[in-house]
DNA sequence: TGAGGGAAGTGAATCGTTTCATTCCCTGAC
DNA sequence: GTCAGGGAATGAAACGATTCACTTCCCTCA
């Protein structure tokens, strides 16, 4: 049925060898001899079958990238960071989504296993690193995305998030805020747990209130919900900033508490409250969609491509044998907007 | 280096036709027989060489999918959406993203063909069909996602775009609105000409008139570009409503034009409007965020998951020889939110 | 004149899995 | 006791690109 390297060879007159020359290595087949074959491959319409061709390399051009939500924005940015330098090396990407659950990342990392990929980047989910060691020890490359490891033997890209949780509260404490609530969860989700230590040092450091909100997802659903639990209490009883564990759960927050432009706090604000009068408001990555809330989200930037196409970079020395930088750790950036008065 | 079946079935003293049954058809081989060489593969570490399988089987288990713009939330419940029922059925899809730019739609079909890809679902970039064609010519199943075939060729899933349009003009038109501005572009992506045209056939039925304000892409940024376009008019000279061509950008539109909640106009309103008593403003997707907007954002609905999963079935009927439903279009469903009253 | 060498091209072996025609062995029927 | 039938296992062939040791051919230079 398809077109193979022995038709190409007999339509032209030439040898298979001959004919893979031409594909990998024109410069050592003769000018003519070239363009006779690129002429029968054009008249056949071979293509490459790239199955056989990966058997006989041992190993794939596709890199196999697991993140723990794909909806998130800051992992397609990731994604794409990361696909970008790929394509450089003539490498593809494939993209995996773990939902944060062992069995999932299992699945996916089975199946790159299979396919003998050039490399993994991974996202780990919580304490799957007997998963992940498996994978090197069967001579896969593989590099910890957005999470440095303690084990030296991962290469890895993070930001630190600590730093970041400490940043985003001395931001609040900076405004005048005392009473700061941390909504974020699940704690077993590692950037979850840092922000939260970094926040709850720095508001430590100046005598201020933590309280911890936690929520199932890092989603806008989830930040609804919790917005909806803060509305339900007494406004004194309310924090005057939050510290959200991504601008997901931020976004959902803000719609649901913040006062509606042009309405009157009676009419049908029912308990809602100003934004960041009442309350101020940060969240975390910087997606694109912070800067469009109305209330532009305050927020801890992390260079989302920059991580995606470091981790490419990792993996390419670790595959030259190079000895790899094997920590690479960003810094956080703050950006402050309209949700925390700037 | 790796284990392959030869070694299974030395180390389980069987032959590799036999590791091979275990593997694919364990009902053929007696149950002693199955535990043994389990139990080697176990024992060894043995993974499956993907590429030795598929180039075996003339083909991979895995579905290319190119979409216009992997940031666009849309586009990526719809891969969600496949990549759900393609699971069901052991197939993995691979994500490529053509920025609507031909030679990267073309580039990466050029990778999926060299991947003999179990299929192919495409949003195509405007007239690159030849492309396609020749895909299908090589054996290779194509459904066009988003995109009603004229040629009855392809099969295809689609959303009626042109009474999207007309729904969301009609809703305008409904609340009293009169001089509305279609904000959107490039035209020659056919989802947006689409819109515009149900748009215009509604509006001229009802004597409004509809004024066209292109972009260079949907994205958020352009739709705050407009936006400042907008505001920079004289207030007697602008739209009293508008219908953006995608989510996107509406959410920028909204961004730029709102009026900040609290503010008096004069104050930093700097001619700022009210939405949606000055501008009403709908968009097109309903994708997550719309909901989270602070106003939130009237949409037009598309069942993006319902696209994606539709289009895997389609290829698996396409597949299996039976007559498939050859063009599948969904109506879009009008969703009323604060951006225009609701 | 002939040795040496380089450029061009050849084709068999290889990667690891699946398939399928074939063999082997056992049971049950006549 | 023999033979048909069937369950279980075998192993060689095939998939298609790449590689590499080897052959040809031709040119140069001593």
């Amino acid at each position: 049925m398809a077109i193979s390297v022995r038709d190409v060879a007999d339509d032209a007159g030439v040898s298979v060898g001959t004919v893979s020359n031409v594909l990998n290595r024109p410069e050592k087949v003769s000018p003519d001899t070239v363009a006779r074959v690129l002429a029968s491959i054009e008249r056949l319409g071979f293509v490459r079958n790239d199955a056989a061709r990966q058997l006989r390399a041992g190993r794939s051009r596709t890199i196999g990238l697991v993140v723990l939500d794909v909806r998130n924005p800051f992992f397609t940015e990731v994604a794409r960071g990361a696909e970008s330098r790929a394509a450089e090396h003539g490498l593809s990407v494939l993209v995996a989504n773990s939902d944060d659950k062992h069995d999932r990342e299992s699945t996916y990392l089975d199946l790159f296993e299979e396919q003998r990929v050039f490399g993994v980047l991974v996202t780990p989910v919580s304490e799957n690193l007997p998963r992940l060691m498996r994978m090197r020890d069967h001579g896969i490359p593989t590099v910890l995305v957005d999470r440095e490891s303690h084990d030296a033997s991962f290469a890895s890209v993070a930001v630190d998030d600590v730093e970041g949780g400490r940043i985003a509260a001395e931001h609040l404490l900076s405004i005048g805020r005392r009473r700061i609530a941390f909504v974020g969860g699940p704690v077993t989700i590692r950037q979850v747990a840092d922000r939260l230590a970094g926040a709850q040092a720095a508001i430590g450091a100046a005598d201020g209130r933590l309280e911890f909100i936690g929520t199932d997802a890092l989603t806008v659903e989830e930040g609804r919900r919790a917005g909806r639990g803060i509305l339900a209490r007494d406004p004194r009883d309310r924090p005057d900033a939050v510290f959200a564990a991504n601008d997901l759960l931020a976004l959902g927050l803000l719609q649901s508490i913040v006062m509606l432009p042009g309405s009157s706090t009676a009419a049908d604000g029912r308990g809602r409250v100003r934004v960041p009068g009442d309350i101020a408001l940060i969240g975390y990555d910087d997606i694109d969609f912070a800067s469009s809330a109305v209330i532009p989200l305050s927020s801890v930037r992390q260079p989302a491509e920059l991580i995606g196409s470091t981790a490419v970079d990792l993996l390419l020395e670790i595959e030259r044998g190079e000895r790899p930088r094997e920590h690479v750790v960003f810094q956080p950036e703050l950006v402050v907007r309209g949700s925390t008065g700037g």
